[in-house]
RNA sequence: GGGCCUGUAGCUCAGUCAGGUAGAGCGUCGGACUUUUAAUCCGAUGGUCGCGGGUUCGAACCCCGUCGGGCCCGCCA
């Protein structure tokens, strides 16, 4: 069979190499985490699936880089932090609820800036399906695993600026040392080498005072560039997707790989991925707040939809999540792929190459998507449209439930329905539901709609206005009106809804007209059939 | 300045690496269900594959050029 999933493709690629495979996936906790994170540890994830399934021995790691630098005081922040900046995000205090440092926590419980902002990305891991194992870069320098690597890199720094200036076409400062000792206060920032005999690095730093760095203990840390590749190598990473800000010519993997080699091994299969934004806002930024976090992504969606989204979108492309209508078209779509059969489609052999590409293709998308590898999503039969709608008209879940039983042979709402059901409700609740999805009755007359109807059914109008006014005010008397409105109109029923919509709803389409009128004021709504009926 | 990604149906995208009749889903339109809880089912509609050249018996696919969009080369997934 031949490897058509992205994922596929890579577990290919590795098979080539070896058998045992450390999949590595990394973030710097500077701040909130947000889905375009997700990307990154979800494309690692799903190598790592495909390499097992290949019969390949393989892990997750998630390389926490708490050992990077606070850069700036970010507007979630208050001032307290510029005494932190240039400060490791592991050893600074988290913010409070107001941004203040939270010292108390600090120093009971050692709960650091980058823990902080490590919890919330980490449960929502879990909610995902997907289980790294975590490697704290800080402990990693502490423990002395950076030692060989630095040493190295310290012993001839001239090779190390070589290929940093050959490669990216950047040129280093005179003073560029590849080891950033922390100076007397924490900082990484505005320290001078001044010397190295192994392990100490001499330094002098802003406020004049000299000292050495033991770089087997973590008094400070590698550069990016060096940073990155020293950690391929005593991790024994083998593999690793990111982001393209790091895949660009120059960047940091293309020094990265013959910085790893002058260290002594082979840098990892790489896998670039494009960025998701948010649609209509641009690149997503945990420093701007313009974000849509994982929590509030699953407080939405099913994990299996955001599995979805970044399985069935091959890691060149570019990500627009939207949390309105791509919202529910994305949840559609993937419902409608878990009802099919696509083992009993590609069974059929009169499928054109491109076809079978396709629904393979598909196939180890939903496969992957489900965050229990041990088994697959079963499909609800439910599409979010309609129960978006349900939530919407029934207040209670058991109304729902009844609804479903009549209309989708559902008998007993399976967890996964109920789960959906109650991240439905969130979704409804908040901002970013979609109108075009948001049942509303008028309460004046659209005129807009009123002329969008066609001429000949708008003395149809005056019919139902009378036929409402004549019959019960409930679900079976609306219904029976219509029908009456209808017939004494000459209408066709399709013809008369068209018409309902345009009067109630200002739409020229929607739900089930009767429950929704009958859970409306009786007297408004004939209100407005009169006034409507006036007006064309 | 250097480089990467991208342009295929109204929309979202497969298909480009291994050239062989242009593919899905959504949407739209029509029909069915004695008309709809935006449902479901069936059917239809729809593309000079950005543009121009070249290679080839044959090009969406390979090569050259060109235009448009996104992005990277200090940090960012």
């Amino acid at each position: 069979m031949n490897q058509v999933h992205w994922s596929d493709v890579m577990a290919q690629r590795l098979a080539e190499r070896g058998q045992d495979h450390i999949v590595a996936t990394g973030i710097t906790p500077s701040g909130e985490f947000h889905i375009g994170h997700l990307r990154e540890i979800l494309t690692g994830d799903m190598i790592v699936r495909a390499a097992r399934k290949a019969g390949l021995k393989a892990q997750l790691v998630f390389v926490v880089d708490n050992a990077d630098p606070l850069r700036k005081v970010y507007p979630f922040l208050s001032d307290a932090y510029q005494a932190f900046i240039g400060h490791q995000l592991g050893s600074i205090p988290a913010p409070d609820n107001d941004g203040h440092p939270d010292w108390k926590r600090f120093e009971t419980e050692g709960r650091s800036y980058a823990d902080h902002f490590l919890e919330p990305f980490l449960e929502a891991l879990a909610q995902i399906g997907v289980h790294p194992t975590l490697l704290p870069n800080l402990d990693a320098y502490q423990s002395g695993k950076f030692a060989a690597s630095t040493k190295r890199a310290c012993d001839d720094p001239a090779a190390i600026r070589e290929i940093i200036e050959r490669v990216s076409g950047r040129e280093l400062p005179e003073s560029w040392f590849p080891w950033q000792p922390l100076d007397s206060q924490g900082s990484l920032d505005g320290v001078s080498v001044t010397g190295y005999e192994y392990p100490l690095v001499h330094w002098t730093d802003a406020h004049g005072v000299e000292g050495s760095s033991d770089i087997t203990k973590g008094e400070g840390k590698l550069p990016w560039r060096l940073d990155w590749p020293a950690k391929w190598g005593f991790n024994g990473i083998t593999c690793e997707p990111f982001g393209k800000d790091h895949g660009a010519a120059g960047g940091s993997y293309d020094t990265g790989k013959e910085i790893a080699r002058f260290f002594g091994h082979e840098p990892p299969l790489p896998l670039t991925y494009e960025w998701i934004s948010l649609r209509g806002q641009g690149a997503m930024s945990s420093s701007t707040g313009n974000t849509v976090g994982p929590i509030e992504a699953l407080a939405l969606v099913p994990p299996e939809i955001l599995r979805f989204l970044i399985a069935n979108s091959k890691p060149n492309k570019a990500i627009e999540f939207d949390t309105g209508m791509g919202l529910v078209n994305l949840a559609d779509e993937f419902e409608r792929w878990s009802a099919r059969d696509l083992e009993a489609e590609l069974s059929d052999a009169s499928l054109s190459r491109r076809q079978r590409v396709q629904l393979e293709d598909s196939a180890a998308a939903l496969a992957l998507a489900s965050p229990d590898i041990e088994k697959a999503v079963s499909a609800t039969s439910v599409s979010f449209r309609h129960l978006a709608l349900l939530a919407q008209i029934k207040t209670s879940d058991a109304e729902v439930w009844a609804s479903l039983a009549a209309s989708h042979n559902v008998e007993d709402p399976t967890d996964e329905l109920r789960d959906r059901l109650r991240r439905m409700r969130t979704w409804i609740d908040s901002t970013h539901f979609p109108e075009e999805m948001r049942i509303t009755v008028l309460s004046t007359p659209s005129k807009q709609a009123l002329e969008a109807l066609s001429p000949e059914l708008r003395p149809v109008i005056k019919h139902l206005h009378v036929a409402l006014s004549d019959h019960p005010w409930t679900n079976e008397g609306i219904t029976a009106a219509f029908k009456f409105a209808a017939e004494s109109s000459q209408t066709s029923m399709r013809q008369l809804y068209r018409t309902c919509y345009a009067v109630f709803m200002g739409q020229e389409r929607g739900p089930r007209l009767g429950p929704i009128l009958a859970n409306c004021d009786r007297t408004t709504m004939l209100d407005l059939t009169l006034a409507c009926s006036q007006m064309v």
